[in-house]
DNA sequence: AATGAATGAGCTTTCATTCAT
DNA sequence: AATGAATGAAAGCTCATTCAT
C-alpha cells in the first residue's frame, strides 16, 4: 500500500460497514483496515483503541438513520400521515438492511453498561422524541386521542422496530405493518 | 481441584450465571468450569462443545422465566387482570434479574442466524402466544375491544420487555407500567 | 457396559486394529476402549501407560506378519522358489494392509530410540534372517551366485517392502517385483 | 522478547532444526518459536498453519540434502564413480545427521495421504530418477550389465538409505557400504 | 477387577495492540 | 503521519491419566 492521507472519516465508514457486514463481535481491526485501505497501525494512530472505533461506527449508522428518516417526512403536514410514513420508511430500511438495526438493539441490550450502549440508547430516545411528538401534533388537531403520547410513542418505536427485525426471520410473528396499524387505529379518534 | 461428582445440571446452572454476571459473548469456558467448581475438562465430557453448553444455559433461563409467570397466574380468573397481572409480574422480573432478559432480547438480535437466537426465538414466541390467548379470552368477555389480538400481544410484550430493560438503565424512558396501563386502557371498552 | 471379565489379548488386538486404521500417531485410548468393548479404566489395570500398550499392538501385528510368511513357505523346497514366494507373499500382504507395514516402518524410522522402535526392529532383523538363510541354502545348492547373503538380504527385504508401500500410492515408482525378479536374476547363476 | 526483524528463513530453519530434534510428531509451534528467538504470533504472521510451516521445514531439509549431492558429484565423469561417490556422500550425510533423513522416509511412509508426504516423495522420485540417469550413462558406456535401471535406482537408494538409517542404531544390520559394494559389484560388467 | 466420570496440562490459533521504520 | 510486521495474552478443545465407586 502506498504512503497517503488518512482521512479519519473514511475509517469510520469502513468500520460501520464491516460492522453492517459481518456483525458487531465478528468486527477485527484487520477487517476495517482492510475495507478501508489503509494500515492498521495508522488506525490505532487516529482512535485509542477498537472500543473507540466501534462507537464511532456506531454512531454513524445512527445518525444516517435519524437522517434518512427526517428527509423522507419532509414534505407532510398531516400528523397521522406522518406517522404512517415514519413507520412505514423505518420498516424499508429494516428490510434493506436489517442487520444494521439488529445491531442497533443488540446493543442497547447488550449487557452491561458500556459506552457503546449508550450511543445506541441516545438514537433510540431521538427516535422515540419524534414520534412522540408527531403524536403530541396529531392530539392537538384531534387527529388522535388524548393519550400518554411518550408511552405511546415508545410502544410503537419499539414494536415496530423489534417485530420488524424478528419478522426478517421469523414469519410467524405478525408484520410491524399490521401491529403499527392497529395501534394507530386504537389511538386514532372516530373521524 | 479433588475428584467429586460433576453434575450437568450444576453446570448449566452456573452456565446461566455466568451469562447473566458476564454477558453472553464475554462468557468463558474457564469462567464456568470456575463458577461450577469443575474441571474443564469435565465440562467438555458432558456437552459436546462451549456452543451446545451456552444454548442449554439460555434454555434454562428462558424456562425459569416461564416457569414463574405460568405460577404467578395461576388463581386469576379475569383475563384483564390476568394480562396486567403477567405485565406486572414480568417487570418486576426485569427489575430483579434485568441481565438475563436482556441476554435472552440480544440473543434474538444476535446477528446473523445461529441455534442460540433459536432458542430465544423460542421462548418470545410461547409468551407472545399465552398474551394472546388472554386477550382473546378478554374478546370473548367483553372486556376488550375487538382488536387484532396476536398484534397487540406482540406490541405489548415487546414494549414491556424492551422497556423494561431500558428503563433499568434510563430513567428518560417511560416507564413499562406507564405504557402498558396506556395501551389496556386504549383496548378496554368501556365499562 | 457391564461388568464383565477383560482380556488382554482381546485389549491388544483391538490395540492393533486401531493402529491398522487410524495410524499409530492418531490412536487415542479411547478409541481401543471402544473397539475393545472395555473401559478405559480396565486397560489402565492391565497396562502402565498408553505406550506400553501401543507396543504390544505392534508386537502384535508384527508377529501375526511372519506366522503367515512362515506358513506359506511350508511346502516349498527349492530356495529360489522360496524366496520368489516370499517376496510375492510379502507384496501380497503391503497390498491387502499397506498401513500396517508403513506403520512398521514409519516406526523403525521414528525419530530418537524408543522402546517402540526396538520392537519394530526385532522384527525386520528376524525377517531379514530369514531372507538371509534361504539365500545361503541357494548358494550352496549353486542357484545363486557366491554373493554376500546378508548384504543381499537386507537390500531385498528393505527394498521390497518400500517399494510396496511407496508404489501402493505413487504409480511412478517401479513395482516390487520388478525390482526383486531383477535382483534375482542378478544374483542367480546361469542354469 | 523485544520487538525486531524476523525472517521467514529463520523461521523455516528452526522448524528444520526442531524436526530433527524432537521428530516431526513432538514438534510444537512453542518449540519452534523459541528455537527461532521469534513469537509465536509473528510465526502465525508468516505461516497460515502450523502443517504448512512444517512442509516448508520438510521441504528445506530435502532440499539441502538434494544440493549437497549435486555440488559432491560435480567432478567425476564416470558413471561408476559417481554413484559409488554419491551412496558414499550419502551414507556420510545419513551418519552425520541421521535424524532428517530418517522423518524424510518416515513421513514417507506416514500413514495416509497427506501434502507432507507428497513433499518427501517428490524428493526420493528425484533422487532415484538422478541415481537412474547415472546407472543408464554406466550401461551406455559398458560400465554396467544391461538391467533394468529403474528398478536397480530405486532398490539402491531405498537400500541405502534405510541401511544406513538402521545401521545407525543397530549394528547388526549389514553397513550400507557392505550392501551397495555388493549391488554395484552384481551389476558391474567384467572388467 | 472393572467402570467411566473427572482432571488438567498442553496444543493450535486469533487478534488487539505496539513500535521500528 | 503512515506503515505493517511483531508481540503475546487469551481462547476453545483434546486426551493420557487418575480415582471414587
Amino acid at each position: 500500500m502506498k504512503y497517503q492521507k488518512v482521512s479519519k472519516e473514511k475509517i469510520i465508514e469502513a468500520t460501520a460497514s464491516v460492522i453492517a457486514r459481518e456483525g458487531l463481535d465478528k468486527v477485527t481491526v484487520d477487517d476495517i483496515s482492510q475495507e478501508a485501505d489503509v494500515a492498521k497501525g495508522s488506525i490505532y494512530f487516529h482512535f485509542d483503541s477498537k472500543d473507540k472505533l466501534l462507537i464511532e461506527g456506531i454512531r454513524y449508522i445512527a445518525e444516517q438513520r435519524v437522517f434518512r428518516i427526517r428527509k423522507a417526512l419532509k414534505n407532510i403536514s398531516s400528523p397521522k400521515r406522518k406517522l404512517i410514513k415514519l413507520l412505514a420508511v423505518s420498516n424499508l430500511m429494516i428490510k434493506k438492511d436489517p442487520d444494521s438495526f439488529l445491531m442497533n438493539y443488540a446493543l442497547l441490550l447488550s449487557s452491561h453498561k458500556n459506552i457503546k450502549r449508550e450511543v445506541s440508547l441516545e438514537y433510540v430516545q431521538k427516535y422515540i422524541l419524534l414520534v412522540s411528538e408527531i403524536i403530541k401534533d396529531g392530539i392537538a388537531l384531534r387527529q388522535f386521542k388524548q393519550v400518554n403520547a411518550e408511552a405511546v410513542a415508545t410502544s410503537l418505536v419499539l414494536t415496530n422496530d423489534l417485530a420488524g427485525i424478528l419478522r426478517f426471520s421469523e414469519k410467524q410473528i405478525p408484520s410491524p405493518q399490521k401491529i403499527y396499524k392497529e395501534l394507530i387505529k386504537l389511538i386514532s379518534t372516530r373521524k
